[in-house]
DNA sequence: TATGAATGAGCGTTCATTCAT
DNA sequence: AATGAATGAACGCTCATTCAT
């Protein structure tokens, strides 16, 4: 049993490690042995669990787009009022931001250095996103809460429009929760404008 | 005159040559040789007008930069309705990424491998923009054609959400024109929302 | 006596594993998790048994040269006429590369990296093979089958020219055994020739 | 001109240096560095001329190969008898291990680590030194010097014991010129003795 | 005894930068 | 000013060897 913990603790070490110095550096300055080294294991270790860097690097990502999207997935699928699910959404984005600094980046906006496939891979996942809030927005359409819009552009400018807020600049800067609510505010004003007319 | 048109040209040459690599493969996977041979001079004439590769792509950054929030002070500064100015912004940030593809994102998000002096010498341009798009709201709040928001954070969240819908996913795609009057009507009904009640 | 057993077996196992893996890739190529594999055990039990890759080879060279001059020995030490033995010599070194292939060309010629004391050893294991091969030519030109020739290069003459002969080429060619009856013969006329006039 | 001298002689250098590494240590345990400070050039230079060590190894191989057989031919297009033309090609054969030791080995019997492609190169060079001896002892048989052998084997059977004769066994030691000569009066004898009776 | 996870020295290769011409 | 041959620091990856179990 403690082998086992052993080995998928050293597989979960050397990913968190290369969150940590992926983040910090980028996937080019990052190098292979920093990441051991912070990870607590030998540069060779890393090869045991991962075939390459760029590998590493792909899993990392993956593992991150994910908890992005569940954590998505879970806060739309709870009941209750659309603001309430839009500020959620946005809370989410937050945390999320708060949690992977730069890498959130490199997930919802330029994964960098990655092969098409991969590339598309989180595309699909970004889509996903993206989805799950469009079925929101269209569940609100259909319940005459909101204006019918393009669901696919909309939701993708307000994920992106939140995104914007949150990170007003400079590295590791985040806006407090407050921007969130704003942005909820105005896209919600903004697709029920009509319908209220 | 022959000497200055050769300098001036080199210089253009290669800083346009640099736009090109740089688009196409991001800063380290751009090798200088590239550069140089896509500008049609030697490698070590590169060097004689930029003091280094990283030097190279900053004042690339810079010069787009500068491209950038020129092109939205055209735009906001001439006169007309809210909505024109903000459908303009959109339209010219259609054709800057439309433009510079890749960089655009670099320019406007993550400029990837740059120095704390130029993130922070980008992160100026970037707030000289939203600037630009806040003054605008500003305006038109006091003209009462919207309602007094925190400007900042909705400056921010525009330009956000336009890129956001430009750029549905994949590299070198980009979403049609309709997109950007879309994304300008639900943000202007969101901003207006309150003030129309 | 299952210890004694499976100590022997496994010293046995991973040595004809060693056999086969070298022989396929030679020295450098050759991983010791491949031979390990190949062999049926665990990497660390190569370990327990030889105390490095290189003696490893080291004593799997020497068994094998051991088992050439031993069927070396075996027919020369066979009465009969010269022709026959000789003949006999080409049919062992014909059966020699069938069954070890590149490896025979390892022991008859170059071993490739090895400490100068193994060179040492293996040269002496070729010069026994060439000893024997001398004794049968002495003895033949004692008897006055043969011209009295310088022995030793006579033998080498005939040792070499054989494996020449036998290997065409390119790897894994072996040429068929008449090429053995021609060969002997050159060989035997060219040392009788002087003796008949 | 100074630098097309330059030019070439750092190629010629590199190629020179990699033949006496190569020969001191054998492919895997020469270092790329070394050959680079063997040659007075550092290391980035080896790549400015072969794309990689295996290619370098290639070339110098091949470059060995060709004066291989280029003696070859010169000793046996030369018009003279028979064992004046075998004497010569002896000679050669002694004067090449003279110069290039280990590498002769690797050229005339085993190259070691190279692809498939160059081994059979190699193959064809060997063959076509092969085929050389063979039209000699064709020519020699038209003509009734020698008796009527299978003159493929019967070449190969001559370089790989001229071979054999030459090298008794440790690295470095090569025969005497008396050896050729006896070899050569073996093998003239014997293929000679039938044509005799 | 047997194992294989862990290690890190070692090396091939790249490429930004220099400098002699 | 312009060049590109030369350079060597840097880094990803391999694999023989060790050692805790």
């Amino acid at each position: 049993m403690e082998d086992i913990c052993a080995q998928v603790g050293k597989n979960k070490q050397i990913l968190a490690a290369a969150r940590r110095v992926f983040a910090a550096t980028g996937y080019y300055q990052a190098r292979v042995e920093d990441i051991a080294r912070e990870a607590g294991v030998g540069k060779g270790t890393v090869y045991e669990y991962f075939t390459s860097k760029e590998e590493l690097y792909l899993e990392m990502l993956l593992e991150i787009a994910d908890s992005y999207v569940n954590g998505l997935v879970a806060v739309t699928g709870q009941p209750g009022a659309i603001r309430d699910k839009l500020l959620g959404i946005g809370q989410h984005l937050r945390g999320f931001f708060l949690e992977h600094g730069q890498l959130a980046r490199m997930v919802l906006q330029d994964p960098g250095p990655v092969n098409r496939e991969l590339q598309e891979h989180l595309f699909l996942i970004r889509k996903d996103a993206v989805r799950h809030v469009e079925a929101l927005l269209a569940e609100a359409a259909a319940a005459g809460q909101i204006h019918p819009v393009d669901t696919d552009a909309a939701a993708r400018f307000f994920l992106a429009g939140l995104a914007g807020v949150l990170l007003p600049g400079v590295i590791q800067e985040l806006a407090p929760p407050e921007a969130v609510t704003m942005a909820v505010d105005i896209f919600l004003e903004g697709v029920q404008g009509t319908v209220d007319n």
